[in-house]
DNA sequence: TTAATAATATACCGTTCGGTATATTATATT
DNA sequence: AATATAATATACCGAACGGTATATTATTAA
């Protein structure tokens, strides 16, 4: 790893807070010399604009979301217990997600979805691949006989997704945690209601 | 009402779905030009500063908001009904509402949250107006015997309120109508099954 | 119709914006 | 240790930013 790759990664990480919670287009190159602590000539010197910085970021904050929730999930064997990691890793983290902004994929799918091309596409295909992640899950418990055969799993998982962005947007605008706890309670329903057979 | 209350009013009307899908840090007085057909002088003539017009203008949008609700919910009879008649109205009308950015308090909620206080405020109380129309609709549903007495409305409210939005999230950003109508019927399920008696 | 006033346009302010060319410094190679 | 190269800092660019003072134009009242 060169040192330009380091500061590079540096960037990423100094900056991924700043972007997740003043946004795109209200945050500067300043806000990133202050947050890195380097000069637009280590930033520019790494990526090639500050767009390059955002996707950057974006990738990073979804990629280090994913990488938690997967160690949440492997430890898990039922299907359930893989679903119900969700709600728990939400129930655990909500604070340091909120002090670093909040969920990414929701701030940027508001922020992207009518004015940044580039970074939709990017929010869109992390969101498939969340989608892809829980109706995994939810295949695997109805081959093995957990989960009821006649769900739909997509359906099950964009619902689980809402109930946890509806949950986290509600939440963290009227400071109240509560808000995210009954999102996670209501997808629990769904999972021992709904699911389970 | 003067010139300028009338002036006022259109630049509201022509800035709402700027605001709305640029976000407040991405529109620029620039874009209320070029929206309104005015130059500055007739703006700050009649807003102390850009902020006020995106307070202004996020007031307008929510209020506008309110009022179809209104007219959607005044019609019906039955506390059920009144329920139903928010899922209908984002059945019917999403398309004019995502043409015009999304949901105004979903898109103020997520650029506010973490730095903008003022209109912070302003958005949590219109969620505060909105889980009390509901809870209201609710109360009635208990008091005159179609609702299950033991249910607590508030909690209800916010479950509904946060599918809405999950909703209007998940499709916007993934340009699919049909899971906002999934959204929608979960909620429908929620009251035909948890909610009346 | 004219005078007073209200409302809008024009022209400009200092600042900050994203971005770049170049100078300087740190690192690696020999 | 000297040199080549990689990486960062400095100093600056033009453009766009939000905002304002003033000139001009509509509107109202006499």
């Amino acid at each position: 790893m060169t040192k330009a790759e380091k500061t590079k990664d540096y960037i990423i990480e100094k900056s991924a807070p700043i972007f997740n919670k003043k946004g795109y287009a209200g945050t500067s190159l300043t806000d990133l010399m202050e947050s890195t602590g380097l000069t637009k000539g280590a930033i520019y010197g790494n990526f090639i604009n500050k767009n390059e910085v955002a996707l950057a970021v974006y990738n990073y904050n979804v990629t280090s979301l994913n990488t938690k929730i997967s160690i949440a999930l492997c430890t898990k064997e039922t299907a359930r217990d893989k679903l119900i990691a969700f709600t728990d890793f939400y129930r655990k983290n909500w604070k340091t997600m909120f002090e670093k902004g909040g969920c990414p994929i929701l701030n940027a799918s508001i922020e992207a979805d009518d004015n940044l091309p580039c970074l939709k596409k990017s929010v869109q295909s992390s969101i498939t691949t969340w989608v892809d992640t829980i109706s995994t899950i939810i295949e695997q418990g109805k081959a093995n006989g957990e989960f009821k055969s006649s769900i739909i799993s997509a359906d099950y998982a964009y619902a689980i997704i809402m109930l946890i962005e509806g949950g986290i947007m509600l939440s963290k605008i009227m400071n109240n945690q509560h808000l995210l706890f009954s999102a996670m309670d209501r997808i629990e329903v769904i999972i021992n209601q709904e699911i389970i057979k």
